[in-house]
DNA sequence: TAAACTAATAACCAATCAGTCAGTAATCTC
DNA sequence: GAGATTACTGACTGATTGGTTATTAGTTTA
């Protein structure tokens, strides 16, 4: 038999056996590692499945890749780090209202990390970092850091033009990032077997908090005019 | 060898061997069950190291539950789902506005559960749920669900009072649940090995959101006075 | 075509673990 | 204290998997 699975893996479908791809195999490798990665888990996904949906045997993975957790440094490398460059690039050339600014951010987020598969990799680091310290310290300095330091530039260009109240940063952050995050982890957890009246549209989800958050962090009117409820955001 | 382990478990440092202890045995297994599962996660947690934990074998931890899942289930039936009745009555019986009820209600989450190891089976749940859709299903029905039922009479609540503006429920629910949610999930992932400067300290954290999202949702002031961001929250 | 090179394979190893069960010993009954 | 009961044990099973390596075979060179 050529194949057991009734549904044959793309890259063996079409290729002929023990068939001679140096360049090929490790993009095809991490591929199939990206999507059993965001579909298993890291720890659940098995190696040979991997090498069987890219089309090669258990062994050649190895031969590219010297462990697992090296196999999963080289996804992250692949799909997230390298964007940040092209990201604080946008930040300083974005022309317009901080407000807009955090929209659009938002937005980019959803298009190219959020509705994509490498938002499986944060819900992944997530869920596993505490078993794996090492990819755990891997993914704090390649691509958590980087997001904070960036999200941080974004508020304060807000405080610094008068939009947005004074606040503690460190705080006014995760503001923002908590809810974006959670919708990551949503989508690829309970998000997926939730009940009915439950689901979660991402992109009515995310204009609700983008428009909560903003009203939240709106610079207060007039110096003694207290909003409703009272409420000041604490200062650092 | 009687232990091998040079922090000894506590079940195990004091009681004689084979001791006959039918009435204690289940909730010491679901109290090691507990710590174990919260410290490493479902699929994770070895049998028989909880037994170990409990001071008994892996064979009587089999006599008191059926299997993992079965022993999982029992440990959030004790730790979580007999909250509600209590939660709800005190709901009902709140005197006061409803800025100063949501206040309480995250203060009384973080105290009662966010704060305790009850956090870290939300956090496995959301971990391990596509990989365990049986438990996936049970936690949704037992935990989710009433959860989101409660918050949503909150905010009905302040929006029947005049206090918070008009809004869609269903996504008005994740603008409170998605910050502590999001708290929960990094007190037991990457929060516990961020850098320097990016540790979280959850009273803070938790002002911060809380005083963010009410004034997010707090009534706009006098018609036609739009503030400074010109946002509006989306009504349903 | 034959030899040299190396990408790719598959059998193998050592380790891990949920769940089982035949047997052991603590406790109870009379 | 002898026999019956049952809480408890730990060796065992069968299945799984990360990683290794001797072997096979596709490709190139001469």
């Amino acid at each position: 038999m050529t194949s057991s699975c009734p549904l044959r893996d793309i890259a063996a479908t079409v290729r002929a056996k023990r068939e001679r791809r140096k360049d090929a195999r490790p993009g095809e490798l991490l591929a199939a590692a990206l999507e059993l990665f965001v579909e298993k888990g890291f720890a659940a996904t098995r190696a040979e499945e991997v090498a069987k949906r890219a089309g090669v045997s258990k062994g050649t993975l190895f031969l590219y890749f010297s462990s697992k957790e090296e196999l999963f440094k080289a996804v992250v490398r692949e799909n997230i780090s390298g964007r940040f460059t092209e990201w604080n690039a946008e930040f300083e050339n974005f022309r317009g209202s901080t407000a807009d600014l955090l929209r659009y951010s938002v937005r980019a987020w959803w298009e190219r990390i959020g509705s994509t598969k490498a938002s499986g990799i944060t819900k992944l680091m997530m869920s596993e970092a505490s078993n794996f310290p090492e990819l755990a310290a891997f993914y704090q300095h390649e691509v958590i850091q980087p997001g904070n330091d960036l999200l941080r530039r974004v508020l304060q260009r807000g405080v610094d033009s008068g939009e947005f109240e004074p606040m503690d940063l460190k705080y006014g952050v995760y503001v923002v990032l908590a809810p974006m995050l959670f919708l990551a982890m949503w989508k690829h957890s309970l998000g997926t077997c939730s009940a009915a009246g439950m689901e979660i549209d991402p992109e009515h989800y995310i204009t609700a908090q983008v428009e909560t958050i903003l009203h939240g962090l709106a610079k207060r009117a007039g110096a003694g005019r207290p909003c409703a409820n009272g409420g000041l955001l604490p200062c650092g």
